[in-house]
DNA sequence: AGTGTGACTTGGG
DNA sequence: ACCCAAGCCACAC
């Protein structure tokens, strides 16, 4: 495992339920700040096998990244269950929720 | 050593 | 507020 990934895995693990970060922030805080798609590579390759909190992640206009579909639905659920407001859009308020 | 991969970001219009 | 083009980068192969 490498330091930059480690760091990403473990700054995800640390968002708490109701909050979200942006991929760039997240790169950001683990050293990197223009290698928002490499915590992209990293959630597809980690999201399950660490449990970590995927849906807390969003882009830099506070948008549900992932296209419609199965995955999608699933972010928007998890994250209204844990008091996020996310509109029809799947847009929520960064002012309000960023971590 | 070179290439492909992205659920991105930013700047401009 | 929306759309587009051009950057960007760590990692796997």
């Amino acid at each position: 495992m490498q330091p930059f990934t480690q760091r990403v895995i473990e700054i995800i693990s640390s968002i708490p339920a109701g909050y979200v970060m942006t991929y760039g922030q997240i790169a950001a805080e683990a050293g990197s700040p223009r290698a928002a798609r490499q915590v992209v590579r990293i959630l597809h390759a980690m999201s399950d096998k660490h449990n970590l909190p995927w849906h807390r992640v969003v882009n830099a206009r506070g948008e549900i990244a992932i296209q419609d579909g199965e995955g999608r639905y699933m972010q928007e659920h998890y994250l209204r269950q844990e008091g996020v407001a996310v509109d029809e859009l799947g847009r929520i308020d960064l002012e309000r929720y960023r971590h």
